[in-house]
DNA sequence: CCAGATAGGGTGTTATTGCAACTATTTTTT
DNA sequence: AAAAAATAGTTGCAATAACACCCTATCTGG
């Protein structure tokens, strides 16, 4: 079997996907390990932290601004809600809205997630150079973009 | 609230890790699509490919080259199966190993699958020249080796 | 030769995620 | 003002993925 020479267009060969998909799910793993002690799983923190940066917020803002669908952000925001960690209120301009608020728990977690993503990032890191760094950040929101037709707000 | 000034060090401030997850999540819908007339899911055309590229080969290898879980390996392959696109056959000389082959479905099959995922691939990639996504993939590969203590060998 | 170790696979359960279809509320249209 | 459309959120279902645990086949040491 003799297809390993790369075609010199932009054909087969190496392809960025394989990797994205190998790292998100490594990433989910070191994460939720991470996070286990307060109960918080893999697919939450990134509302939590969301969530804190830009409190009162709608789920539908939230789902927007992570591009996540709205269903899996409503699952999200009940399991921390369940934790204790968001409190949510009927916005009573709209009662169509939920607005969402960290709870006294929920801002006392906030800095050690935020500690635990640092490692896991520091640890993904290694090897890398700021400037580099800058540059793969550059180029997945390009990446993004063309996904998504929009920019993606992280944080 | 404002927790808005970066770090000066590799401290919070933007990551990696919420792009990584967006652009996962995205390019599984888009390959889902891409792949849904033949019945492929977002799950197993990682498993076909590579089976075609590497043929006879036991689920062991797969599952430790694209690094992923031999369970998750073992469901991917019997939906293969089930459609008639990859064949087992007990390896005679030592009755654990289940050598993997494609069927003639599977061989028509993967062509297809190769330019579907070569569309998905080039939406993905424009605005990027193949300068910077070399520098892409070489990052991306540190990450991975990062997460994993190994190399990932896609297709 | 047989007990135990080793190794490849599989099953059951759980978590994350998205889609279709639904409810409830607000806005727009007629 | 009543009907229709739009909007925010939820529920049920299915696919992806991993872990803990179990099964079965092979190999090794007594």
């Amino acid at each position: 079997m003799s297809e390993r020479e790369k075609p010199p267009g932009k054909g087969t060969a190496e392809s960025h996907g394989q990797y994205i998909s190998a790292i998100y799910r490594h990433m989910q793993i070191l994460i939720s390990a991470e996070l286990a002690p307060y109960r918080i799983g893999s697919g939450q923190y990134i509302f939590l932290m969301a969530i804190a940066f830009r409190e009162p917020i709608t789920q539908k803002a939230l789902s927007e601004s992570l591009l996540i669908d709205k269903t899996t952000t409503a699952k999200a925001i009940a399991k921390l809600e369940a934790e204790g960690y968001v409190r949510r209120e009927t916005d009573p301009a709209d009662n169509r809205y939920q607005l969402l608020y960290l709870t006294e728990e929920g801002r006392e977690v906030v800095p050690k997630v935020r500690q635990a993503l640092d490692r896991v990032k520091g640890k993904t890191r290694q090897g890398i150079s700021d400037e580099e760094y800058d540059v793969l950040l550059r180029l997945l929101k390009i990446v993004l973009r063309n996904l998504s037709g929009r920019e993606g707000k992280p944080e």
